[in-house]
DNA sequence: TCCCTGGTTCGACATGTGTCAACATAGACG
DNA sequence: CGTCTATGTTGACACATGTCGAACCAGGGA
């Protein structure tokens, strides 16, 4: 539960779902609870607006993006924070307020887990 | 819609969704094109029962499972029918009946394909 | 041949999800 | 203080999705 404390704000929701989750899903059947776990990640990815806001905060130089740099996905903004939160929620992306603008960032171990998810148990 | 009279052809629209789809999601900001394509197989795992039947299969000894060896899942038959279909759709699975059973395996690609969208650019 | 078992499809329903317009909030700046 | 700009929240609505029971198809034996 306890992963990386180094932000000044820690939302307890996002962490939940974050790395501890779940071995490789080639390795065993998922029990009911790793599956509700898991689902959840690929879930939040499982939308194309939602696919193009983490790939541009994913790939952006600094490591963040802030909101206003990447809302152009063909949605109304609204809509676009809505995708935002989703994606927070899911322990995807975590956000910071700067002054004026909210800049988002990619949760460091999501990637990783995601990753070694997908990872086949024969290594050839 | 046209499924019965189908022989041993191959589905062109399970094709679609496979293998040669996409830079690794930090590489640079998807396309929407891009990211229609890649949530298609996001979203197929984005549901715990999905989930499940997905890593029964990926994780059965022989490469392939029963679908009465995977459907104690917690939902009706007809359900998981439905969910395996989706897989199928999405081009995640393949199914081919042998005689009285019909059996289900992983497409090959598609494992290495996801794991490399959440690769993270810089390989050390 | 007839029936039984494994799987899929159909029809229907409740719930979830994506979307927008309108409103609310938070800083910046005068 | 007042106002402007950048985001988030609310309410409403159309549409997609998960679920089941019933009906349907495919093989294998008796």
């Amino acid at each position: 539960m306890s992963n990386v404390k180094a932000l000044p704000l820690l939302e307890p929701e996002a962490h939940e779902a974050v790395a501890p989750c779940c071995p490789p899903l080639t390795e065993r059947p998922f029990t009911a609870e790793e599956a509700e776990r898991t689902a959840r990640m690929f879930k939040a990815l499982g939308d194309p607006v939602r696919l193009r806001l983490f790939s541009a905060v994913a790939s952006a130089e600094a490591g963040e993006a802030c909101v206003c740099d990447i809302s152009d996905v063909g949605v109304s903004q609204p809509t676009v924070s809505h995708h935002l939160k989703k994606l927070k929620e899911a322990g995807l992306l975590t956000s910071e307020r700067r002054g004026t603008w909210v800049y988002y960032r990619v949760e460091p171990s999501v990637l990783a887990a995601m990753s070694k998810l997908l990872t086949t148990t024969a290594t050839p």
